[in-house]
DNA sequence: ATGGCTCTCGCGGAGAGA
């Protein structure tokens, strides 16, 4: 089984990219994020022409998270309790045995500026949210988390620390998410390996490197035992038959089973 | 030092992203 985040940055704009990727990878479950439509404008024709299900916490402009799978899914959470003042960021589904949620975590702009807060609030509420529910064994969590775990996943290393992404406040966040006994599939596989999910459209970036790893599978330690291997597609972050990418690569797990 | 690009909304230019 294969299973992939991808923050899309837009799929009206990125419908067709998205399409390439699918048939070229053949993932068997899909986290989407940043869909930025509604619910109604999303295209549930286009995706079962491909041969995919989806479940759609979408908004209008902004945000939007969905899962795509092969077999039907159930959903179980849509939106994330005490977190809707910050949109539509989460959605959970049981595809066969596994829960599978998938996450927009909010940006907090600078460490200045009331975002920031409100983003510390919100993982506060996440993990409440995990923390409460009755986990199933095999459980995922994956999406943009929007912060950066060690100075290995930023391009500048400890010259980050303090920078919004990478303060200690945040890192505790995500640490309080991970310890509820959640293993990063990447790191898992790649213990000491610097590779990156997002890179600016500015600058150049992609092509200096420059770069941050804020996209994760979170997997329990049942999901753990069954890691073949887990890729950053960086391939997916380049243009495609002209098509222009995500500013974000997707993220791949392969699973025994 | 700043912005550098791309998306949405909506038709101009602003806000958000990370």
């Amino acid at each position: 089984m294969r299973i992939a985040t991808w923050n899309i940055n837009g799929l009206r704009a990125r419908l067709e990219f998205t399409k390439l990727w699918l048939e070229d990878r053949a993932p068997d479950i899909v986290g989407l994020q940043e869909l930025k439509m509604t619910d109604e404008d999303f295209p549930h024709d286009f995706f079962a022409d491909l041969g995919y299900h989806a479940i759609v916490h979408g908004q209008k402009s902004w945000n939007g998270v969905a899962i795509l799978s092969r077999t039907p899914a159930e959903v179980r959470q849509v939106g994330l309790p005490g977190g809707e003042d910050m949109g539509a960021r989460l959605v959970t589904a049981h595809i066969g045995e596994l829960e599978f949620t998938t996450v927009y975590c909010p940006n907090g702009k600078t460490t200045t500026h009331d975002d920031y807060g409100r983003k510390l609030a919100w993982y506060d509420a996440l993990v409440s949210h995990w923390q409460s529910g009755d986990r199933a064994e095999q459980a995922v969590i994956c999406g943009d988390f929007n912060i950066v775990p060690q100075p290995i996943d930023s391009w500048r290393g400890t010259d980050a620390d303090g920078d919004i992404f990478h303060t200690i406040d945040e890192r505790n966040r995500l640490q309080n998410l991970t310890n509820l006994g959640l293993y990063d599939l990447y790191r898992e596989v790649s213990p000491d390996e610097q590779a990156f999910s997002w890179w600016d459209y500015r600058g150049g970036a992609f092509h200096r490197k420059h770069g941050l790893r804020i996209d994760f599978i979170f997997g329990t330690a049942a999901v753990k035992e069954r890691i073949r291997d887990v890729v950053i597609d960086r391939d997916y972050r380049k243009k495609k038959d002209g098509l222009t990418a995500s500013d974000h690569a997707p993220v791949i797990a392969e699973l025994e089973g």
